[in-house]
DNA sequence: TTCATAGTTCGATAGTAATCGAAGGATGGA
DNA sequence: TCCATCCTTCGATTACTATCGAACTATGAA
């Protein structure tokens, strides 16, 4: 068995503690500094400095200098896929943290990926808007129609700025809790940049989870047609 | 950061080369013995039995006792995912094996993942049953057609019984070297089942590389369109 | 029963890597 | 220029775990 690719650097790389915990952090889609990624590690900026630099090697994460801090961000999707998936993994056979907080239920019910809407909320916005025509899934992946397009326009978002980027517009993306896809992609994101300025839901400070005021989930539900 | 799935003790699970060594080997979708496994890892029987327990005991792989034997296969298909994906990464990065054999080619051309065709054949046979409408994609994944089902039962492929199972007839899965789709699921199975009955391909023993003879290549190029 | 093969358990060893204290740049502000 | 902050490098310690030899158990064959 010489053959392929090798499997075991990378997994190592994901399989300390510390580095775990850190990279889930990244999950948030926040570029940290590596201060910050110690304390969310706990460990001493030390032992980060560290492991960033091996995370930063095997080229998980992407260091970004400004002023005198460095900020971090996951390196790709790939990344963000992979750890998505293997959280699936743990949740499905049983290691769950030790201390699984009172938090767990809301980062079921929406949380963010990276930058974008997961979790319950995350799968119904998936499902609405195909349901509504405004997406539409294909072998090239996910891509908005003209419906869709209007829509956006209308929604404050604007497609020509986002289309500026490489990064698609639309892709799925596997959600670990709820076992369905979520809509991501720079559109994705957009989206949930609109349910902040529209003052629709709120991120919890230290943490993943996306709250939505009354208001805010009605106004969402009425979004997705539920 | 004391929230959510334990990334860390699954993603060290596969962090061990020894252990890659021995999932690695399982992705051909063969169910191996623990000495099999031994080899494949180039470790001896004992400290084989010790990697086994682990990955037992993380629900990684399975265990089936058939006479004085032990065959182990992977745990499920998330777990070939998370490899599937995991791989994705290290190819990326460039972190492939020192001894990348002359057969890493032949193995992006056409191989075996888990049971199914992958690799560049892999993601033709994908493509060209969706441009004939014979498998179509929507938001539930993907799923036969009424066209292709006449298809199966022309081709000698009988969906009655792929049914009694409950794994899904027709699944996608993400090809690491092409970085597209292939078709997994029991169709997908029964497919290059059918490819190996009708003499069209062969596996080469000890490895995952799929050999399609020149007739068996012209009827595959037929078959999808090609 | 006897033997061979498959696999596991035990114990000891060795190598690796995570960790932190202390000291050393580097950046920005006063 | 001086200081505070952010981060890294160095060195030493500690803890873990992969590894194998040897002995043991279990299964099947003769």
């Amino acid at each position: 068995m010489k053959e392929g690719p090798d499997i075991a650097r990378v997994a190592a790389l994901l399989g300390d503690p510390a580095r775990a915990n850190m990279l889930t952090a990244l999950l948030s889609g926040k570029a940290l500094t590596a201060s910050e990624l110690a304390q969310e590690a706990g460990v001493t900026p030390q032992t980060a400095s560290s492991h960033l630099s091996k995370l930063e090697a095997g080229q998980i994460v992407t260091p970004r200098r400004q002023g005198r801090h460095r900020y971090f961000t996951l390196s790709g999707p790939d990344i963000v896929e992979a750890l998505e998936v293997l959280m699936g993994i743990a949740s499905r056979v049983g290691h769950n943290r030790v201390r699984t907080g009172p938090k767990d239920p809301e980062l079921r019910h929406a949380r963010v990926c990276y930058d974008h809407l997961a979790g319950d909320m995350g799968v119904a916005l998936f499902n609405g808007l195909s349901q509504r025509k405004l997406i539409e899934v294909d072998l090239n992946g996910v891509a908005l129609t003209e419906a869709g397009m209007a829509f956006a326009a209308e929604f404050g978002i604007d497609l020509a700025a986002l289309r500026k980027h490489r990064r698609p517009l639309c892709r799925e993306c596997l959600d670990w809790s709820a076992r369905q896809s979520h809509l991501a992609g720079s559109f994705g994101a957009a989206l949930l940049d609109r349910f902040y300025d529209l003052g629709w839901a709120r991120r919890l400070s230290e943490s993943r989870v996306v709250r939505f005021s009354p208001k805010g989930e009605q106004a969402f539900r009425e979004l997705v047609g539920g």
